[in-house]
RNA sequence: GACUCAGUAGCUCAGCUGGUAGAGCACAUCCCUUUUAAGGAUGGGGUCCAGGGUUCGAACCCCUGCUGAGUCACCA
């Protein structure tokens, strides 16, 4: 790389990196560096009047430095967080040889370094924790300076705020801001906590295929790839529901799987194209007993994660204690419209979704009519955790008819802050009403509903062998981390959220430059004064373009010949 | 997809009605042996997102594009 892309601070690291190459120190050892503590554990058992944990390891991220002549403070971060460290020239460097604190420490390590320490631990003056280091180890050498985040009293200064930046180098973001960590490890705890609850219960972890031929169990927009061997489209999952249902045909009583599903839908604070879904089948169950079954894993979560049920999300708090309100969706539509839509025809619910201007286009059955109402009129108010039960059938092609009402399916969904984040039913296990009900979303297809589920035979084929009495549920991991970490984005409990790929500017290559006759090593420089391509060199001004060279081989010190400005309108020509 | 806002130093941001670009932190040089977003002095660092236009003159005004954010649409 030519240096002449490079800032001039990640000039002076490589300087640096070669200067310790110099001295002989491989600023990227090979060598394991025994690590025997961590930060926050150091700050706990210390213990002054003990004086224990006098010769202690560590190895970290140098985060801060103040130097004071022969002594200094710094900072390291390791897994657990942060931790003082002190350095004095003398016990560094104990003998006539102060190289080790003078150069490596003072002037060839930065910001953003990694490196190991080993010394004992003691309380500064101002009576924090730190460690006073007898030995310094470098062990990586970070080419490229770290955003400066500092804080005090919990005030933060210089955030390193771009969301754009943030996500495209999570790693940065993930080093620099310390609460994004957070709630990525509460992620984690979320998902273990539910699996804990799971397996305790018998229910067997699964995978199922990603690569689907018929991407069912939903109603989205799939990706759509191709596989080369047969020759034929595959689709990436929008849910995992009929290869579950499948497993409980073959006789397991309770399967489940965190599964990456993907929809090729828009993008927005809470819609990533691939997303995180858990799914549950269990055997024997109704939807009832799924609410109940949903509720105490959801509490179970919210006590794993926070201690407590009651949970700060926005400016609204959130109780997840046992048991959550239930209301069915008709109850709900004519609580919060005054219209009772029970029984109506398509063309009467037409008539209401008019008088409660809500927009609606041909396309749209009785199913998705009463969802258009319920979604544009209830929905939001949900905002402490409420069961919405009992959807019409036509918008339910999976679940079972209710047991009271044909019309109906037993199903829920689970709506918290004004969001779903949990679907559920008495999973439809007769096959004739399974086959009726795909080649009815076969009709809505054909009338321009674009989400309308595709018929999979093979699953109508699996119900004929018999599937028994079986509710499955299935949540959006990353909805549940968001409003368990308290997060307004998608974004921020996804690691690497979808991004538009950074563009690179295209640049011709030094040979195109050279057949005008420009010194190869004149090519940088000419990228550098802004001239990428052959053909914006040519229409420049001669004039411009030969100060401008001269002018950078001056200021970046690079001890060229320049050329001559005859030379310059040659290229040109 | 529509509309609104934003893009200036490594980071956070100023920059008035158009007159050759500023601060804090970071960085460099020097001084300083327990400091706390710790110091002091001095200094270097910029394609003001890109391209066009208006103008004697554009970071600023106009147009187009790129990227991101917000609102809406879409998303059972």
């Amino acid at each position: 790389m030519n240096t002449l892309e490079l800032s001039e601070q990640e000039i002076l690291r490589r300087n640096s990196l070669e200067e310790l190459t110099k001295l002989g120190i491989n600023a990227y050892p090979a060598e394991e560096y025994k690590v025997t503590h961590y930060s926050q554990d150091i700050k706990e058992q210390f213990d002054p009047e003990n004086e224990n944990l006098q010769d202690i390891s560590l190895a970290g991220r140098l985060m801060s430095r103040r130097i004071m002549g022969s002594a200094s403070f710094a900072e390291i971060k390791d897994k657990q967080g942060r931790i003082q460290v002190y350095f004095r020239r003398d016990d560094l460097c104990p003998g006539e040889d102060k190289t080790l604190y003078n150069t490596v420490f003072k002037k060839l390590l930065d910001i953003g370094d990694i490196i190991g320490i080993r010394g004992h631990v003691f309380k500064t003056q101002m009576g924090e924790i730190s460690i006073h280091v007898k030995e310094l180890t470098v062990l990586a050498k970070s080419l490229r300076p770290l955003p400066i985040v500092k804080e005090k009293d919990g005030k933060v200064y210089d955030a390193f705020t771009d969301p754009e930046q943030r996500y495209r180098m999570r790693y940065v973001d993930l080093i620099v801001n310390d609460p994004v960590k957070d709630a990525f490890i509460k992620r984690t705890q979320l998902m273990n906590s539910m699996r804990e609850f799971f397996n305790k219960c018998g229910y067997l972890e699964v995978e199922t295929p990603i690569l689907q031929p018929i991407p069912g169990g939903a109603a989205a927009r799939p990706f759509i790839t191709h596989h080369n061997t047969l020759n034929m489209p595959l689709y990436l999952r929008i849910a995992n529901e009929l290869y579950l249902k499948r497993l409980i045909v073959g006789g397991f009583d309770g399967v489940y799987e965190f599964a990456k599903d993907f929809r090729n839908e828009g993008m927005d604070r809470s819609h990533n194209p691939e997303f995180t879904v858990m799914e549950i089948y269990v055997a024997y169950k109704d939807y009832k007993w799924m609410m109940e079954f949903t509720e105490e894993m959801i509490e179970k979560v919210a006590l794993d994660l926070h201690g407590k049920t009651k949970i700060q999300v926005g400016d609204q708090e959130i109780e997840f204690k046992r048991p959550f309100k239930r209301i069915s969706i008709l109850d709900s539509i004519k609580e919060h419209t005054g219209y009772d839509v029970s029984g109506m025809n398509e063309e009467q619910l037409r008539e209401v979704c008019e008088k409660l201007e809500i927009e609606v286009d041909e396309s749209l059955g009785k199913g998705k009519l009463i969802d258009e109402i319920f979604g544009e009129k209830c929905e939001h108010t949900y905002i402490q955790p409420t069961f919405i039960t009992d959807y019409p059938v036509e918008m339910s092609p999976l679940a079972k008819r209710h047991r009271d009402n044909p019309e109906l399916t037993e199903r829920f969904e689970l709506m918290v802050n004004g969001k779903e984040i949990c679907n559920a039913y008495s999973e439809l296990n007769h096959p004739i009403d399974q086959r009726e009900r795909f080649e009815e979303q076969l009709r809505l297809l054909e009338k321009g509903d674009d989400e309308a589920m595709f018929i999979d035979y093979d699953f109508v084929r699996a119900l004929e062998f018999g599937m028994p009495p079986t509710s499955g549920m299935g949540i959006g991991i990353d909805r549940l981390a968001m409003l368990m970490t308290n997060s307004a984005s998608i974004q921020d409990v996804l690691f690497f959220p979808q991004m538009r790929p950074e563009k690179k500017k295209e640049k011709d290559g030094a040979e195109k430059f050279e057949a005008l006759g420009v010194p190869q090593e004149w090519v940088p420089v000419i990228h550098k004064a802004g001239f990428l391509k052959v053909d914006e060199l040519k229409q420049a001004n001669p004039n411009k373009v030969f100060q401008d060279l001269c002018g950078l081989n001056k200021k970046h010190k690079l001890g060229l010949k320049n050329p001559s400005s005859e030379q310059v309108k040659s290229w040109l020509a």
